[in-house]
DNA sequence: GTCACTGCAAACATTTTGCATGCTA
DNA sequence: TAGCATGCAAAATGTTTGCAGTGAC
């Protein structure tokens, strides 16, 4: 694999890196293209696709149906994400984890991993309308 | 709200209640059809969002981005899914609730609510090909 | 010069919606 | 009979893929 040097793919990183939020794909794209820059659609999808198996951005859905994108590191880790403003915290939590361990076992299920997302109001949201 | 007395709502609210696991919107639509019944796939759609609303069912979105639903009773719980055979077993875990809750107020947030799925090879599949 | 990356457009899959008809109460 | 539920088909949405052209090394 050759390095991913190229103007548009890094364009998708910056844009990715510019906020600690979770954005969909084409809120991404719009973003680029509203900068000046002319990137397609497609190559913002592949892009992503390749960082998320890079382990550099983390993907999940939305009740909509429709995948979000942050960049994050690589270490296990949950999001506790704003409903009103998108701001996304990185949370850990041991206690999680040995719990969601101790289900499996108790269960018999066996290679357990777990999906876990956090949604509230973040403190800059509060009491302000929308 | 009338009564869903009509055959194609139960048909999918049976089908629904036939398995433990969680289904396709599509695999339920094709369930109903080869039992013989001649059922709308907007008609499927259309039950099990009426099902979902009412709490009578869960849904949860595949990494896929497809829609999967579960006959579930109205209190708090999460799933433990067999990645191979679909079976969920229905786990709660007090330990996680107020996880969430000492995550939430560490972190100033405000009405947090999360989602969390489990996934595992049940002891059935363990050591079964595929 | 080679070959991966890009961009466009078409293809795809899933889910939703409009509307005429059928069935329930 | 009145009105919601159904079924079909078309539309909408989000994402992926085919392919020819471009750019990086």
């Amino acid at each position: 694999m050759r390095e991913r040097s190229t103007r548009p793919f890094q364009a998708v990183r910056d844009e990715l890196a510019k906020s600690r939020d979770f954005r969909s794909a084409q809120s991404i794209h719009e973003a680029i293209r509203t900068a000046g820059a002319s990137v397609g659609l497609a190559t913002v999808y592949r892009a992503l696709q390749t960082l998320v198996d890079a382990g550099t951005a983390d993907v999940l859905r939305t009740d909509a149906g429709e995948a979000v994108y942050r960049a994050c590191g690589p270490s296990h880790h949950h999001h506790l994400v704003c409903r009103s403003c998108g701001r996304a915290v990185e949370v850990q939590g041991a206690a999680v984890e040995t719990w969601a361990d101790d289900m499996g076992a108790q269960h018999g299920f066996a290679d357990v991993s777990h999906t876990l997302e956090l949604f509230g109001i973040c403190s800059a949201c509060q009491g302000r309308p929308e």
